[in-house]
DNA sequence: GGCAACGGAGAACGATCGTTCTCCGATGTG
DNA sequence: CACATCGGAGAACGATCGTTCTCCGTTGCC
């Protein structure tokens, strides 16, 4: 097996069983019996654990981005829209079979400091959510976008951590009517 | 050593030793040395490591809430500033040397669903602090307390989330200046 | 004093897991 | 064919940890 199809094929198997499983309950043989790759091409590619997990993050930063701004891009270009969009995808993704939260928020609390690499990969993927939203806040119409940017990110944080405990099962939709306030006290 | 006191000593230690170091990284054995208990006590008081790790949630919980709610009865009687004294004392809490972020998050985050024990202290402690949310805003002048306490929850749980990942040093102001467009929307 | 119950200290056990090593067959080259 | 290289399968190793067990001194009761 080449060295790319092992590296693909153990991100995919790395991303369903750390995801659903959680990071320290899945072992790296789990992972290498999943993926049907050999310990030794493992260790080539990803000199331990704590390597490969952050390559798993790594790979799911770019696939959730990707699906986020996919769902956006379907919504037209108003930028309210655009923004009040970015619920309406987190309501999709909570209702998922195998929705278990936010994987990143889930790794910080498996890891915590401990990890420099995952915990970059953590912070990394929270800034570029960030920026993402930075962006978007942007194109509306309004004074102060970091602002409205701002507290657009933390609904969006929050509602991914009370739907991850469970807490209230319409967190997406709570999320959204409260941004719908902020755009609207936002707009110039 | 009696029951009451091994079990406080266990408690203290537990949570100084599972908030700073993380569960999963905080042996059996760690708390049993930091509180002077003997194992035999210990496995008396609380027959496995998840009955001590959710005896801690619960004393925690105690604790955290009358904190919040020590300041918010400091901050007078006007209930939008008893509700923005909520992201005062979170901006104080953030700021502390140890902080580490949500305990119940973390907890949820390396627990996951797998401890049915856990994950209810999890969600006992979230139901009361969203109560406690509730109960403010039902102070305050508005027709929909309910939404309110809603979004209010909301920029709390996101505001812990940044805060602990780093993402945002500043998270609690900016959660507390979003937290006030509500208010002001919302006042009838 | 004799004895039974208790509990402290810590060793022992068994399981898990990250990482490395060994064995061996396959493959390509002279 | 002879040989060297590579990599797959999986055993082995070493560490950690939750839980239980053993040993032994102390205490309280008759």
């Amino acid at each position: 097996m080449e060295l790319a199809e092992a590296s693909d094929r153990l991100l995919v198997a790395a991303e369903r069983l750390y995801y659903t499983r959680g990071i320290a309950a899945v072992g790296i043989d789990d992972v290498r019996a999943e993926a049907g790759v050999s310990m030794r091409r493992l260790y080539q590619l990803y000199p331990s654990k704590e390597h490969l997990v952050a390559a798993y993050l790594d790979a799911r930063d770019v696939r959730w981005r990707g699906r986020v701004a996919a769902h956006v891009d379907a919504a037209g270009d108003d930028p309210g829209e655009r923004l009040l969009a970015v619920f309406d995808w987190l309501g999709l993704w909570f209702a998922e079979d195998d929705f278990r939260g936010c994987a990143f928020i889930n790794a910080f609390g498996e890891i915590g400091g401990d990890s420099p690499l995952i915990l970059a990969a953590v912070r990394r993927h929270k800034d570029l959510f960030r920026d993402y939203l930075v962006d978007l806040a942007r194109a509306f119409p309004t004074d102060a976008p970091e602002v409205l940017a701002a507290g657009i990110t933390l609904l969006a944080e929050g509602a991914m951590t009370v739907a991850a405990i469970g807490t209230d099962p319409d967190a997406a939709a709570h999320a959204k009517a409260t941004a719908h306030v902020l755009l609207d006290a936002a707009r110039r």
